[in-house]
RNA sequence: GGGCCCGUGGUCCAGUGGUUAAGACGCCAGCCUUACACGCUAGAAACAGGAGUUCGAUUCUCCUCGGGCCCACCA
């Protein structure tokens, strides 16, 4: 019986013998190197985890079995919030920096060792000797030595600027980072005196709260019911300082009151229009989300301040209508909390001005399938930031610089040094070289994603093992999800150029999500999701691994669908029982090694003949990364012409105890293997538990995934191929085989139908059948009258040329 | 507002410039056929709508409608 015992069993087969390590000494193979994803260390594996690890684990079967040297290490993302979310939970928050660090790095060991756990479940053949995980010293060391590299190249910067800044994590994110978030809010249209006259003007706004740090109020140019007032001054309700009336295209005269006030900063706009107006800076809200600078409203929450503001506004009479709105906000993607704009003091990488070479650079890749490369091209289109790397957090690879406190200069460690820990080491210079200032250490640590950007380098030997990495950079093949093509795919491209010149990898498979049954996203918080733990308490390995093949239509959402995993497995079942008969077939003797050519039956080339067409089919199928058409080809062949008609044509000869049947039944015995054992090696790189198991029911000591993967061979008939001792044209090629066989199959389902229609049982002998054939079939027909009279159990077939008709005696 | 993907039987999905439009699940009928009733055989059932290109369109183009994703805007 197949349970999940029977994967472990495997699993630990694998292991013992090391048949997934790479040979790094050896020189002969190709190399080929999978860039796998390193998961973040969250404890669990979900289904897009699943499906996207066993396209992985496909390719690198896969490949082993087509003669490569394959690469396949395992990366572990841990570093980031998450982690320092759990660690606050479990441990509090109030713990010095190294005691919290060292929290964060047990929870991540401890979630990495339950998800490696979960992935050599099902199947996983990376090769732990070349493991990553990016906290270790090691692998800081290789992201701090990028870094600086880049900065020797002048790509990284250090610069105060109104960056997006969660409140609640107290560190700047990347754009990236954020996401959109629906929200309703108050739509309050406050009234300005225009300073010296009378006059109001209206302005709309949804942020009240930062009415104290208002620098200008901005109408469209074009506006005439504001023309004549653009830089005249209005006093700020409650605050009265007095600001000026701007002119700026980006502002709707039909949206709200057709005036807004700018406030730095209360949105992107703002902080753009600071720029371009050259505005005063007054400081609204803090690092925490305080008001800053607002008199009594000082030090109030901004959740709290926005209703305060809007009761003392109404008191002073500026309030004109308060309207509901729906309006989108930019929350960060982590923690959900409304992003701010903050001016703070920032590190740079250069990358908005290299966004044309990005796009260059991916154009070069091969993309599976072709129209995810429009994400990474439109994301580098939009892109008007550069990209921030630091984040005011611990657990994270240090930021590997000191600065001068006074001018600015950026001190840089010796590379031989690295990693280092600018936060508590002291700098390798006293003094900044420029200006003689003090040199502080950087205290912030890096964007997960600067880690996670330099894999396709750390996995080939970058930048210590100088050999290997000359051998397989760029890596072949990157496996991710379309989600994060805009970051993990677009920083690596970009970090792989700065670094080596050269693009990261040849190809690209990018794969959607895996959705609930209902078509929507999963969700954890909503506890919606449906996790690996549960699936494989139903199912073992094999048909997790099968679902996953037959839903890839790659790079699209897939909704999981039990329907799948029971196919997957009833396939199975199949294999299983009809390698039983095989078995039975063979009776403890000799399988011939050669296949004996003279005594081949028209079913025998038939089905071989088949077998050739479909392993050529799924070599390519495997090669551009279809799995599904793989899959259900092999499978369909198996269970729809191997299992339902061939296995059933050969029934007679192989039960036969005839003597003079001994060389026929000797043929079909060498086919049914043959036909099985390359089906189990098509199906390896997918199943591989289950074609394992099936294989050792043959006596066979060597493991199946050792195997080379079938060969097509073209296949003629040699000039004395005989086919029931009747001798065909030589000219008969694979197809007309083919044709013969499925033409002779038609035959047999003709009175298969004929006896059902008849209610007749299908083993209940007949007296005769009668057939007319079509020309080009009546030599076949002939030959393979006795086959159909043995198969179909009548005593007498009659073979006619004319028009296609079967008909049955009762 | 811009970009991308997708609309195929009841459900999920494959595929194609000419096909009897594949398969799965479900449904209906028959069969315990010396591997398998978790099986076998047979059956009903589909190309969102419109226009165009073409000898011919489900397939290519455009539009409409519907669904999804990404980006921008949202004072």
């Amino acid at each position: 019986m197949y349970d999940i015992s029977v994967d472990e069993r495997w699993n630990r087969y694998w292991l013992e013998h090391k048949l997934a390590n790479f040979d790094e000494n050896d020189a002969e193979k190709p190399i080929y190197v999978i860039d796998s994803p390193p998961p973040f260390t969250s404890g669990t594996l979900h289904m897009g985890h699943v499906s996207s690890y066993s396209f992985v684990d496909f390719m690198a079967r896969y490949k082993r079995m087509k003669g490569f040297n394959v690469l396949y290490p395992q990366g572990w993302d841990t570093q980031g919030f998450p982690t320092e979310k759990a660690a606050e939970a479990k441990f509090g928050i109030s713990l010095p920096r190294e005691e919290f660090y060292k929290r964060c790095s047990e929870i991540a060991h401890e979630n990495l060792a339950a998800m490696k756990a979960q992935m050599r479940l099902l199947g996983c053949s990376f090769d732990e000797r070349y493991e990553y995980i990016t906290m270790t010293p090691e692998y800081r060391a290789k992201v701090q030595l990028s870094l600086l590299m880049m900065h020797d190249k002048k790509l990284i910067y250090r610069e105060k600027s109104p960056v997006e800044w969660c409140t609640r994590c107290l560190s700047a994110i990347a754009h990236a980072e954020t996401e959109e978030k629906s929200v309703e809010t108050n739509f309050v249209h406050v009234n300005f005196e225009v300073v010296g006259t009378k006059k109001h003007i209206t302005i709309a706004t949804t942020r009240p709260e930062l009415m104290h740090a208002c620098v200008a109020l901005a109408v469209n140019g074009n506006d005439d019911r504001y023309k004549d007032i653009i830089g005249k001054k209005v006093a700020v309700p409650l605050f009265g300082q007095h600001v000026e009336i701007i002119a700026d295209d980006h502002v709707d005269a039909a949206l709200g009151t057709g005036a807004e006030m700018v406030c730095t900063f209360g949105d992107k706009v703002d902080r753009e229009m600071y720029y371009r107006h050259k505005l005063k800076y007054i400081e609204a809200i803090d690092q925490r989300g305080r008001l800053a600078n607002a008199d009594k409203f000082s030090g109030m929450k901004i959740s709290d301040a926005r209703p305060e503001i809007v009761k003392a506004l109404e008191a002073a009479g500026a309030v004109v209508k308060i309207e509901k709105i729906t309006h989108s906000v930019k929350v960060h993607d982590r923690c959900g909390t409304e992003i701010e704009l903050i001016p703070s003091m920032q590190w740079f990488i250069k990358v908005k001005e290299f966004a044309g070479l990005i796009k260059d650079i991916a154009n070069d890749i091969g993309w599976t399938p072709e129209f995810t490369k429009q994400y990474l091209i439109d994301w580098a289109n939009f892109i008007d930031w550069d990209w921030i790397i630091s984040r005011n957090r611990v657990f994270g690879t240090p930021i590997p610089f000191w600065y001068c406190e006074k001018c600015g200069e950026i001190i840089a460690p010796e590379k031989a040094k690295l990693p280092v820990n600018p936060a508590l080491e002291g700098s390798p210079l006293d003094k900044c070289p420029k200006c003689g200032g003090k040199a502080v250490g950087e205290t912030a640590t890096c964007d997960v994603w600067v880690d996670s950007s330099i894999t396709p380098l750390v996995i080939t030997g970058w930048p210590d093992n100088k050999e290997l990495f000359k051998r397989s950079f760029p890596v072949d093949l990157r496996v991710q999800g379309t989600e994060i093509v805009r970051t993990w795919a677009f920083y690596t491209i970009f970090r792989s150029w700065a670094l080596t010149d050269n693009k990261p990898f040849e190809k690209m498979l990018v794969h959607g999500m895996v959705l609930r049954p209902d078509g929507k996203r999963m969700s954890k918080s909503k506890g919606t999701g449906i996790s690996p733990e549960e699936l494989l308490k139903k199912y073992p390995v094999s048909p997790v691994r099968l679902w996953a093949a037959l839903s890839s239509a790659i790079g699209k959402d897939k909704p999981i669908l039990y329907n799948d995993f029971d196919y997957a497995k009833s396939f199975i079942i199949k294999l299983f029982n009809s390698a039983a008969f095989v078995k039975t077939a063979i009776d403890g003797k000799k399988v011939p090694t050669i296949e004996p050519s003279k005594d081949m039956g028209i079913f025998d080339v038939w089905i071989l003949n088949r077998l050739n067409t479909i392993t050529k089919l799924a070599d390519n199928a495997y090669d551009t990364f279809a799995f599904y058409e793989a899959a259900n080809a092999v499978i369909n062949f198996y269970w729809h012409e191997f299992c339902d008609y061939y296995l059933e044509n050969v029934k007679h000869r192989v039960y036969s105890t005839d003597k003079k049947m001994e060389k026929s039944r000797h043929a079909a015995v060498f086919t049914l293997h043959h036909v099985l054992m390359t089906t189990l090696k098509l199906l390896t790189p997918i199943i591989p538990h289950i074609t394992e198991e099936v294989n050792s029911m043959f006596n066979s000591d060597i493991s199946i995934t050792l195997a080379e993967f079938p060969k097509h061979t073209e296949r003629k008939a040699p000039p004395d191929y005989a086919i029931n001792g009747i001798v065909y044209n030589s000219d008969i090629i694979d197809e007309d085989y083919e044709n013969v066989g499925a033409f002779l199959n038609t035959i047999i389902a003709e009175v298969r139908k004929a006896k059902a229609s008849a209610r007749i049982a299908l083993n209940k002998e007949i007296p005769s059948i009668n057939i007319n054939v079509p020309e080009e079939y009546y030599k076949a027909a002939i030959a393979a009258k006795g086959e159909i009279a043995q198969i179909c159990k009548a005593q007498a077939v009659e073979v006619a040329q004319g028009v296609y008709s079967v008909s049955i005696k009762v």
